[in-house]
RNA sequence: GGGCGAUUAGCUCAGUUGGUUAGAGCGCUUGCUUGACAUGCAAGAGGUCACAAGUUCGAGUCUUGUAUCGCCCA
């Protein structure tokens, strides 16, 4: 226990209780049979990352998550890590080395992955260490890393386990091609974007014609011309039936080609008449293959123009653009310009365009692994939330395309397939060993595929290779399948259903229950942080101008489910000064228990002792309890997080707090010890259910204020459950003083307006009567008649059954009764006729609405009986108030 | 071209199976050095719920269409 300074020291406090909750091993859980467990995968970031918000986001919903469950009293595991990013790490090190310059190249491939492991051990757990500073409490005890001997094994075994059912193959295919990072991408690593273009319409002159006769075709990548191999035009498009059989000349190189008529043809875009380029294209690839057609192709592994480029050998894509169409110019082949929009395929990592291309690449076969993915999420094994993103997986699960898995770099997991090289033997196999000779013909001129595997090869078996799959555990046992995966929809497809897939294809179930997708962060404006808009806060920069608390409060509060959300600086000040208030309401609390330790493991309270606000406060934090859990469960953090703020703040601090001053300041020693008593209550509950949000301020309460009798730290305290009415009842809370309080609060409200009508200043005092609204309510009002003062600055507060005022005195109808503000010297009559005739005219409007209502017949005979009572108890309790009203206004002539 | 989401106060957003009087935070106006808190307290102004039609006793909420913006897929 400490006294708690005036001012939060924040990144004090921070480092303190971290330090002591890895100590403690709070975060860490042996696997136990038979404990209910809830555990979580970390979505692990890349090696080379560093956090940003949309880190802090997910890491913070996560870190609810299983802070939760932590205090509920599960065995709980949340299992951090990195991914080894094999493209953007490779990027990171030959950037390095450039500066040295040198390439990889200049490096043998064992000296280049030292490099790597070098840049990794100095500077890949940068990540790791931000998510402590948010708060995370990751198992750190069982940190993995996609590149570990382990999680590899897993790899290589699923990689021989798919070659082995013939679900990996070998074959030529257009991919996608990085011209930058030199390798193939899968289709999701290639980002499609819209971009201004032109359509560039060619004759292709017919062999043997005239210049002027010919084809027109048009193209929005004139330089893959030089690939061209046919033309096609669709066999019903009759201005093209006369060319059948015929041969025309490719422009430049001079080269035959035969006009081919296929179905694939639109002949209503462009010209009707296109150039067939199977080496450069999927749709002409698939061309190619219906009719026997070679493959040409032009560029090089860099983009560069190959030697099947003629004269534009060495030139640069775009470069042998602009020269093709200038010379197709001055040949006068070139017809017409248009400006066309097109989607341009970039590289997801370096943002190059990218190169649809030929090349012979490793695939995985999807369709046999999607069939038992789809049926998980139709029959409700898997659940996402919000649920629309159902829709979204199974339309591209139904519609998958084979995984181009092979990635032309050195960092990653080698493709563990070998080629015998002997003469006449060709053999070809994959094996987790690393063999000596061809098992096929014993020669030892074997070699390994030089090529590694795309990342999310070993990223989609997380959630079980992280527990040591292959190896039968207790590990996967208990902590397989996992409970929830927390992620952004944007990896949908490239890693969550591919989990699916692979958790029911290795492990024989899914890989979680429920997918929980949050959105997007973004700027004020509506932007995508990025680096290069400049438009990023950084999530530490946030953490040291205000605290970790304040970001993950503020982004909580702001995230509604699945939507995205928008930030600036300004917005942390939510989270900031809803800290810097609870600190003060505990500040308040310790000036008067100084040094005592309080009670709050068991609730005691003397009912005899408990007033109306007493009972209040603690029916209040019941229904706070019960709305925390409701929307966690259902994943509505940001209603979660108002629960806690409204009851927090309007509750306790403006009510409660307010309410106890009297007592505490007061003399009744046991009356002051009952609200104490009451208030570490409820502070030491409102802490637990704040704690999965907050984690340090409330860790540094909880100990300054001593509630270490109910835990040592509210890590592991017992989340609060929430208490029946009969069991409250048990405590001393009645639900009638509960609605008293209810009235009281309106009552108050509706005075304070009446004040502030008059233009009364704060410090100017005004007695009241009030002419209760029933005899019991007057006996409950005179009974708490001092704790009304000081909400209303009031002098006296008279409670009179028959209360008539003998001069015009400004009134207000409360849910308490009529309620008369007396003033020094006069009234104006004219001003108060004034303020009751608009209530009158406002509440004859109100039951003007609701009287047409009832005599509505379909209204009574359709409408719920508890709707249609609802309506009547209204129109009852207008009526009186618009009699009450006009009697006022009566009593004022 | 197909699909999804958004459109509610000056700004950013909640609003759950349709049900009385549509809420919050920020900003704005006014007043307060209130014995926890000016990172605060009290009061106030501000809304034809994008538009149109429909279903219904009743629509911010459901249906259809339109417009604008954003995202995903081809």
């Amino acid at each position: 226990m400490s006294e708690l300074s005036k001012h939060i020291d924040a990144k004090a406090i921070e480092a303190k209780w971290y330090d002591w909750w890895k100590q403690q091993r709070y975060f860490h859980a042996e696997a136990e049979p038979g404990a209910k467990t809830y555990s979580i995968v970390i979505p692990p970031p890349n090696v080379t990352g560093i956090l940003h918000m949309g880190h802090a986001l997910n890491n913070t919903v996560q870190d609810v998550m299983i802070r939760r469950r932590r205090m509920q009293g599960f065995s709980t595991v949340w299992v951090p890590g990195t991914d080894h990013a094999g493209i953007a790490t490779q990027n990171v090190v030959e950037k390095d080395l450039k500066e040295e310059g040198k390439s990889r190249w200049d490096l043998s491939r064992e000296e280049f992955l030292e490099r790597v492991w070098a840049w990794k051990k100095e500077k890949g757990s940068t990540i790791l260490r931000q998510l402590e500073r948010l708060g995370a409490s990751c198992d750190w005890d069982r940190t993995r890393f996609t590149m570990d001997e382990g999680l590899s094994n897993a790899v290589a075994e699923v990689f021989v386990r798919l070659y082995e059912k013939k679900l990996v193959y070998r074959g030529e295919y257009i991919i996608n091609w990085c011209p930058r990072c030199c390798t193939a991408l899968s289709d999701e690593e290639s980002e499609h974007e819209d971009q201004a273009g032109h359509l560039w319409h060619i004759r292709y002159p017919l062999k043997g014609g005239r210049k002027r006769d010919g084809v027109v075709v048009a193209t929005t990548r004139p330089e893959t011309m030089l690939g061209d191999t046919a033309v096609a035009v669709n066999p019903r498009d009759e201005r093209y039936a006369k060319l059948k059989g015929q041969t025309l000349i490719l422009p430049i190189l001079g080269r035959e080609l035969p006009v081919i008529e296929d179905d694939f043809v639109d002949p209503q875009f462009g010209t009707g008449a296109v150039k067939v380029t199977p080496a450069h294209d999927p749709n002409d690839f698939e061309m190619g293959r219906r009719h026997e057609l070679p493959s040409v192709n032009v560029m090089t592994d860099t983009g560069e123009m190959n030697e099947q480029a003629g004269p534009y050998k060495g030139l640069d894509r775009f470069e042998c653009r602009k020269r093709i169409v200038e010379d197709l110019r001055e040949a006068g082949l070139l017809v017409k310009v248009e400006d066309h929009a097109h989607a341009v395929g970039r590289c997801y990592r370096c943002d190059t365009v990218v190169e649809p291309r030929l090349s012979l690449q490793w695939f995985v076969k999807m369709k046999p692994l999607a069939r038992p993915a789809i049926e998980a999420v139709k029959d409700g094994r898997i659940r996402f939330v919000p649920e629309r993103w159902n829709k979204v997986y199974l339309e591209w699960m139904e519609n998958i395309r084979d995984w181009c898995i092979r990635r032309q770099i050195w960092w990653g997991h080698r493709i563990p397939v070998f080629y015998c090289d002997a003469p006449e033997c060709g053999h070809q196999w994959a094996t987790k060993e690393t063999p000596e000779v061809c098992p096929k013909c014993g020669s030892d001129q074997i070699r390994q595929d030089p090529d590694v595997l795309d990342t999310w090869f070993s990223s989609w078996l997380w959630p079980f290779s992280v527990f040591g799959w292959p190896e039968d555990n207790e590990d996967l046992r208990t902590f397989y399948p996992t409970s929830d995966l927390v992620t952004a929809p944007d990896i949908i497809f490239f890693w969550v259903a591919r989990m699916i897939m692979a958790g029911l294809e290795f492990m024989g179930d899914v890989p979680f229950r429920r997918v929980y997708l949050h959105g997007t962060v973004r700027d004020d404006k509506g932007r995508k942080m990025s680096k290069s808009l400049g438009n990023s806060i950084d999530p530490i920069d946030i953490i040291e101008a205000f605290s970790a608390d304040a970001l993950r409060f503020s982004l909580i509060a702001l995230t509604a489910t699945g939507q995205d959300v928008y930030i600036s600086k300004e917005k942390f000040e939510l989270g900031r000064n809803f800290g810097t208030k609870i600190w003060n309401a505990a500040r308040f609390l310790q000036m008067f228990t100084g040094e005592q330790r309080p009670e709050v493991s068991h609730p005691q309270f003397n009912p005899a002792l408990l007033t109306a606000d007493d009972q209040h406060i603690l029916a209040r934090l019941q229904r706070t309890v019960t709305q925390c859990d409701e929307n966690i469960e259902r994943c509505r953090f940001n209603d979660y997080a108002k629960a806690v703020y409204d009851f927090f703040w309007h509750e306790f601090c403006d009510w409660y707090v307010e309410y106890a001053k009297l007592p505490l300041n007061g003399t009744d020693e046991a009356r002051k010890a009952e609200v104490l008593k009451v208030m570490h209550y409820v502070l030491s509950r409102a802490l637990c259910l704040l704690h999965p949000i907050m984690p340090f301020l409330t860790e540094e309460l909880w100990q300054s204020l001593g509630y270490t009798s109910l835990a040592e730290s509210v890590v592991v305290a017992p989340w609060p459950e929430p208490v029946e009415e009969e069991e409250l009842a048990g405590w001393g809370v009645q639900m009638p003083a509960v609605a008293y309080v209810d009235a009281k609060h309106a009552a108050i409200g509706l005075a304070r307006n009446l004040r502030a009508d008059y233009g009364l200043a704060p410090a100017q005092v005004a007695d009241f009567v009030l002419r209760p609204a029933d005899v019991e309510t007057g006996e409950q009002v005179r009974a708490d008649r001092a704790a009304y003062l000081p909400y209303l600055r009031a002098g006296k507060l008279e409670v009179e059954a028959d209360f008539t005022p003998a001069r015009p005195m400004p009134s207000v109808i409360t849910p308490l009764g009529t309620l008369f503000m007396s003033l020094e010297g006069h009234v104006d009559v004219e001003a108060e006729r004034r303020r009751l005739s608009e209530q009158l005219a406002k509440t004859e409007q109100d039951l003007d609405n609701v009287g047409k209502r009832l005599n509505h017949a379909d209204f009574l005979t359709r409408a719920p009986h508890d709707v249609v009572e609802q309506a009547r108890e209204r129109k009852l309790q207008l009526q009186e108030k618009r009699d009450k009203l006009v009697k006022l206004i009566e009593a004022l002539a």
